[in-house]
DNA sequence: AGCACGCCGACT
DNA sequence: GTCGGCGTGCTC
């Protein structure tokens, strides 16, 4: 039989090979292919062949492991990512992986620990809609728009209740491994055996025997971080996202997709319901709630009446720019008196963010990226947060030799700070330079032992720790001055999240948000827990300077060893593409990390119509495929998060 | 993606 | 004269 056979590789067609045994569709093969061995997938089955054609030379997979829900997943994420067929079938099922046919004996399985809790009506009409969608077997999306507390996780739980009793499977998607623990505790009391764990960091024979599992029908319910969304489930029927609009949920590596996008996309193809949770929705998310293309369920009732906390907007404009400022000061020491805990939010890790010469007032930045390098104390250097590279002191301006100023207040600094202001009070650093762990800060912080917590945005999403009361923003409006168009929506959320931290327990929590920019109308609605009105600022600038979701983004990314070829494919390819019809094409402009890793970076931003991305998508493949060589690498961004 | 073929510059 | 640069094109 003849075998079509699309391999993992950047080209833009299927290949067809012999076959003496039957070999079924959606099988792995290992083929020859020039002087190499490739691993790829069957995705059609011949009758004959104009040309003569190579033997495969085995068959990986006895019965296939990808179906056809599975195989039309991977033809729209070749679609929409603009990668081929193949480079889109080994992101669902890698050709690593290998999945043993043994038997595993069946677990003891837990049941339900029913009853479950008592719910608002908010929830119960909620848990009805969902449950509903899921009867009638259609695609479906839904929004759980709620603050952290209002209980998203307790419908999320009885969603996939119904779905097991059904003899569906669901697949609960969390946007960082960090959270994986307690959602796994969490599943586990309610699902017992029938939960398993997915993320990228498990060890191959980890990955393979989790795998076996699945296959087997043993695990119904996944939990895991992006990448879980590919997986074999049987009869997948409900996808979970929670916290949609993290960052965490879009891959940094080619091909850049989005796991919200591909759940959307694969349940329209199982025919399942997609549920987004989130405190605050993307932009994109909430605007589609408006279209009517996802039904939005609020959850404004705060489960156990806690108190709003009281926030204070602290203007750093005319006052000295005191890392503490006074009022800052005050609510640390009051609660520290009560024995309580703080956090304080510090943008960047380092010590000094700005180094700057006091003499020409020349920025020290890095010779490779042209980014501002930040200043570390331990260990010591000037580091570029873009590419690593890190230099040694020298005190003085390269440019004028003249004495430099370190600006500006990362972890490092705001933790010296800290503690000569409060010499005898327990400080925890937490960054990527602190030697202490995610789960000790963890531990600590849920023994409720009075303390600093000082760290970057990582650890401000997703904990919840009683006992702090205190949240402070040391500069809220930090990233307002980045030149990207989400600048002010990572503002609002950064923020918000930060505020969700405090008051979790019994008594009401304060929050100091120190910005320069206080009537910013990220940090204004921010402060008012105002999301609806962020949302109509932010979507009617979206609308007036035409970016998403008014507009669809493609950024096509040039990179190679050799600058003035790169820059010469870009201002080449730009110009080929400038004559595409319904493409506004923006550039070429050096990448924000130009020199990374070796290689010169340039990209080209593209917008164009929705409706118009079947006909130009294609073409852009097409144009872009011509510009390949093994000297410049070209990769495409879809949707991307950012512009910078 | 890799690897071959092929056509122009600076070296023994 | 040749070694080797990298642009172009093909792989079932």
């Amino acid at each position: 039989m003849i075998l079509e056979v699309a391999l993992p590789i950047s080209v833009d067609k299927n290949f067809d090979y012999i076959s003496d045994e039957n070999v079924k569709i959606g099988c792995r093969t290992v083929v020859p292919f020039g002087k190499k061995k490739l691993t790829g997938f069957v995705v059609g089955i011949k009758e004959k062949s104009q040309k003569p054609l190579k033997k495969i030379i085995k068959v990986v997979d006895d019965e296939p492991l990808l179906n056809d829900e599975l195989l039309e997943l991977a033809k729209w994420i070749s679609e929409h990512y603009l990668c081929s067929q193949g480079v889109a079938l080994n992101l669902i099922l890698p050709s690593t992986s290998k999945i043993s046919a043994k038997k595993t004996e069946p677990l003891n399985r837990r049941s339900p620990s029913e009853p479950f809790l008592v719910h608002t009506s908010e929830q119960k009409n909620s848990i009805g809609k969902i449950t509903e969608a899921l009867e009638k077997n259609l695609p479906k999306s839904f929004l759980l728009f709620g603050p952290n507390d209002s209980g998203k996780t307790e419908i999320y739980i009885q969603a996939i209740d119904y779905c097991i009793k059904n003899n569906y499977s669901a697949i609960y998607l969390v946007p960082d491994v960090s959270l994986l623990s307690q959602f796994k505790e969490l599943l586990r009391d309610s699902f017992g055996e029938l939960v398993g764990v997915w993320h990228s960091g498990l060890s191959q024979k980890e990955k393979n025997l989790f795998l076996s599992r699945l296959i087997s029908g043993e695990i119904k319910v996944v939990l895991g971080s992006r990448s879980a969304i590919f997986l074999p489930v049987k009869n997948p029927k409900l996808f979970i996202l929670d916290e949609e609009d993290d960052s965490f949920y879009k891959q940094m590596q080619s091909p850049k997709y989005h796991a919200r996008d591909v759940a959307i996309a694969r349940a329209k193809i199982a025919k399942g319901v997609v549920v987004l949770g989130s405190a605050t929705p993307s932009i994109e998310t909430y605007d589609k709630t408006k279209t009517g293309e996802i039904e939005l369920l609020k959850l404004t009732e705060r489960i156990e009446k806690r108190p709003l906390p009281k926030i204070s907007v602290i203007n750093l404009k005319y006052t000295k720019r005191f890392a503490i400022t006074k009022p800052l000061k005050y609510a640390i020491s009051n609660a520290l008196l009560q024995k309580k805990q703080i956090f304080l939010l510090v943008n960047r890790r380092g010590w000094a963010t700005t180094v700057k010469c006091s003499v020409c007032q020349n920025i020290i930045k890095c010779p490779k990226c042209a980014i501002p390098l930040v200043a570390h104390k331990n260990p010591p250097g000037l580091l570029c947060h873009y590419c690593g590279s890190k230099q040694n002191y020298s005190g003085k301006c390269p440019v004028c030799s003249g004495a430099l100023i370190y600006a500006g207040f990362g972890t490092e600094k705001v933790e010296e700070i800290v503690k000569k202001i409060f010499p005898s009070t327990e400080i925890i650093r937490i960054d990527s330079d602190s030697e202490i762990s995610y789960s000790k800060m963890f531990r600590m912080m849920k023994s409720g032992k009075s303390c600093i917590l000082i760290g970057t945005q990582i650890v401000a999403k997703g904990f919840d720790f009683p006992d702090l009361t205190v949240v402070g923003i040391i500069n809220a409006s930090f990233g307002l001055y980045s030149a990207d168009f989400r600048s002010a929506e990572r503002t609002f959320s950064l923020i918000t999240h930060s505020i969700g931290r405090c008051g979790r327990g019994s008594s009401a929590g304060q929050v100091i948000v120190q910005t320069d920019n206080p009537e910013h109308y990220a940090i204004k609605y921010a402060a008012g827990f105002d999301y609806e009105s962020f949302y109509e600022h932010e979507s009617a600038y979206r609308k007036e300077f035409l970016w998403p979701p008014f507009i669809k983004l493609i950024i096509i990314t040039l990179s190679g060893k050799n600058e003035k070829a790169v820059i010469s494919q870009s201002e080449k390819l730009a110009e080929k593409l400038d004559g595409i019809t319904g493409l506004t094409v923006l550039g070429p402009a050096p990448k924000v990390a130009s020199y990374l890793a070796g290689k010169h970076r340039w990209q080209i931003l593209l917008k164009l119509k929705e409706e118009d991305f079947t006909d130009i998508g294609c073409l852009l493949q097409k144009t872009v495929a011509s510009f390949r060589s093994n000297k410049i690498n070209i990769v495409f961004d879809v949707d991307p998060l950012e512009t910078v």
